[in-house]
DNA sequence: TGCATAATACGCCATTTGACGTATTTCAAA
DNA sequence: TTTGAAATACGTCAAATGGCGTATTATGCA
């Protein structure tokens, strides 16, 4: 029994690269590529004999959060994977909410999509381990207010600081964090300062507050 | 580098089998196996070099929730992995809730436990494919009726006890909060001493965190 | 009208935190 | 292979915090 799938995709050239991934699979066929969520629902007017759907989401005239909350409605037998380069919460969040099966990120190698879409077709919700995360995220704190678009100047910490912020936000001092990351108490202090400069923050508080906030931990 | 692996199972056989499993990796130390989660959180506090918690929820004396919340306080870096029988709904959401990194039922197989292991440490959140798709489920129908009561013995702040703790909850310093309730910055101190000594705590963040858990602010 | 609690306020002292500078090592990306 | 970011670590100094004792003044409620 083949696999019967389809790609929304406004990008050719991704669109390509999404194909020639799943070329490996015998099992599996391709049986349309749409451009928008507007085109996908067309095509699959006239033909809806599709398993699964790969779904990109910026999109010009439909994107595929809206897309799939349509298809979802009208065919909820169709699994939808999300396929992005986007992780923020807030599409992860939506396109769950829009009834997608699944969420992986575009540098997926082949063998693992394969594989999510094996497990999309068996009731499973394939993501990447970073999309996993989030989404534990996301259920830990029901802070589905976002709302707030315009200045998110984007701040990065790295895995480092984010991990002694963490254990900040739980109140240990440095001394204790020092000892569960086994360095120094000096480290820890030097992390602590570089994550106040990318915060702009002057102390533990302001630093937890303004990460929770913009869900860096 | 070997990975060090602690095991919270109260069954005998369990645990055993869940060694056999991991004993086909060479990577794999178990530094010991606890029958419940006191017997864990005290073999931690002789050794907290560990990687990694595989943890049962269902244990006499203290459960695995109960265990998770308490040493992911202590410990942050640890990771812990649920390893159970059960997949109701309640049981995953406390877990997450508690911090837990993953999920697993324990019928899994040897390599995927393993591979699960590795994907908590890489900061991933292993899940079999059937929770997986329940978190996707708790995340779309926010049911997330807390009925948790249990330990509360009621803590009572007074309105301006309550005031200030707001306050520190914000980030301010001391001298900030006198001047905005208009009072000396010894007063301040002196009100957030008592409320450390009615919480039981010994700084901001830990009093911010315990009166957030029992709503008091 | 008392009496317990709450709120106000200071002083002392040790510890912790925050801001700066400097420096070495590790590691992945260009 | 170089280059830059990340992680490691120390020292210094000032400011903030936490723990203790003590004391006076509201204030509400029994």
């Amino acid at each position: 029994m083949k696999l019967r799938i389809a790609i929304a995709e406004d990008n050719h050239f991704l669109a390509k690269a999404i194909r020639e991934k799943l070329s490996f699979f015998e099992d599996i066929v391709v049986k349309f590529v749409a451009k928008n969520g507007a085109e996908l629902i067309g095509k699959l007017a006239e033909d809806q004999r599709v398993d699964v759907i790969l779904m990109d989401i910026q999109m010009p005239e439909m994107d595929g959060i809206k897309a799939t909350e349509i298809i979802k409605n009208q065919h909820p037998q169709i699994k939808i994977i999300m396929l992005t380069v986007y992780d923020d919460d807030e599409y992860i969040f939506k396109s769950i909410k829009a009834g997608a099966n699944g969420y992986l990120l575009k540098e997926i190698e082949a063998q693992k999509l394969y594989n999510s879409i094996l497990e999309a077709i068996n009731d499973g919700a394939p993501m990447t381990p970073s999309i996993a995360l989030k989404t534990l995220n996301l259920l830990r704190n029901p802070t589905f207010e976002s709302t707030q678009e315009e200045d998110l100047e984007d701040i990065k910490l790295s895995k480092r600081e984010t991990e002694i912020l963490i254990q900040l936000s739980k109140g240990l001092n440095y001394n204790a964090i020092a000892e569960n990351l086994i360095i120094s108490p000096s480290t820890v202090r030097k992390h602590i300062e570089n994550i106040y400069k990318k915060l702009q923050v002057h102390n533990k508080m302001e630093a937890v507050l303004k990460a929770q906030k913009r869900n860096l931990i």
